[in-house]
DNA sequence: TTAAAAATTCGACCGTGGTCGGAATTCTAA
DNA sequence: TTAGAATTCCGACCACGGTCGAATTTTTAA
């Protein structure tokens, strides 16, 4: 059966609401661009866009899908399986990290909902969620198998151990802990030395980058 | 001199908001709450409430604070400073965990803001994050002093490690991936025990509890 | 005591995200 | 070809968070 005017419509619908987005929030950002713009930009009346995407974060996500792709195979191209562990998830963090703070405002909104996402948001969290753990996961185990991880080291739990840190990067940068990102680079560097080397006993730990170091320490003596 | 009118009207009337939030919030929630209400219920007018707060989440810190207060007293009289630290910690973060999430939404508002904090809301959140981190650090610092951590191990940078792993039993919790308490406290111990053991090499690490595991497993599995 | 100054109160008002039901369009079947 | 069913469209409408300036209350100084 031949694709109807009604389904034909439906894709062509979506896909001007997402192009006006990427335009609009591109361009404006995302608090900055109201519902009401962005239907007037896709040529379309303001109520249209609840049939296609339930709220306005969620048009944000569909935003965001394709510059993750990117990102993501972006890393993929660079990534050197045969690194070291400790580059390997370097390079895979920062550079996410690098994308999702791109546009503060952008990655704030996206990081929120990620990381703890409303129960309407979950599954589309869930998605993403799953592509990064994946990746890791994928590297632990081949470091596992060339003897980089401790022999009874779940990989799993060491996955999820490792996001840890990938979202204290994050949230370091969005509290002001560090303002660079070659601090940021260090910073992470030095967190994920010592997951591997391990808190309680094991080889000395690269220090924190002072720039981040310094304003912590001050936080935590102020009386 | 003695206090003049407009001085005790302005202490009385900002309780007076306070009082009404911890009431408004409590039964209905944050987000079910609106200012005209807790205005008439604080018997003033609506913009009466933005001479006190210049927003509606800085009513929410107000109304945290108390509760906040609370727990972290609640938490220092159970604290038993000669424990091993790995019990010191999970006591800490797992009562933390709880308070934060006893209402799912107000836990959920807090903590976004607090992890993720926009520019607006970064001193508000620093003075939270302070508190945190200090009790985290003298608890390292203790447990150093009884050899309990490697003598290279910088305490500061051990204690934004915990810290993460705390953010991502949150996270965690807010994703769906465990919905029981119990799950919750265990997997936070085997995160903690697995810190401190080193992923890299060491003792065996405790696994993650099956609930908790599984949702993550069948995630990263799914094609 | 009083009048000018300063601080505070408040509700009408604005733009927003999201809803709703009737109008318009497309599909189905005879 | 056509009537009626099903779907899609859309802008008036709603409640909300937040603003603003006129009106009120308190302070200050003569």
């Amino acid at each position: 059966m031949q694709e109807g005017v009604r389904a034909r419509k439906k894709r062509e619908t979506r896909q001007a609401i997402i192009d006006a987005a990427i335009r609009l929030f591109g361009e404006k950002g995302f608090e900055a661009t109201s519902i009401d713009e962005l239907a007037r930009a896709a040529g379309i009346g303001k109520g249209t866009i609840y049939g296609y995407f339930r709220t306005k974060l969620e048009i944000f996500f569909a935003f965001c899908e394709e510059q993750i792709d990117y990102s993501f195979s972006a890393v993929s191209t660079t990534h050197n399986s045969d690194a070291p562990l400790l580059e390997q998830l370097h390079t895979l963090f920062f550079s996410q990290f690098r994308f999702i703070t791109a546009n503060a405002e952008f990655g704030r909104q996206l990081v929120r909902e990620l990381t703890f996402p409303s129960e309407a948001n979950r599954n589309l969290s869930r998605d993403l969620d799953r592509r990064y753990l994946k990746t890791v996961q994928d590297i632990l185990i081949a470091g596992k198998a060339r003897g980089e991880l401790h022999p009874d080291c779940d990989p799993l739990l060491a996955t999820v151990h490792f996001y840890a840190l990938y979202l204290l990067l994050i949230s370091g940068w969005y509290s002001g802990y560090s303002t660079t990102h070659e601090d940021q680079s260090q910073a992470l560097r030095a967190l994920l030395q010592q997951a591997l080397a391990g808190l309680g006993n094991g080889t000395l730990t690269q220090p924190l980058p002072p720039a981040v170091l310094e304003p912590i320490r001050a936080l935590v003596a102020t009386p």
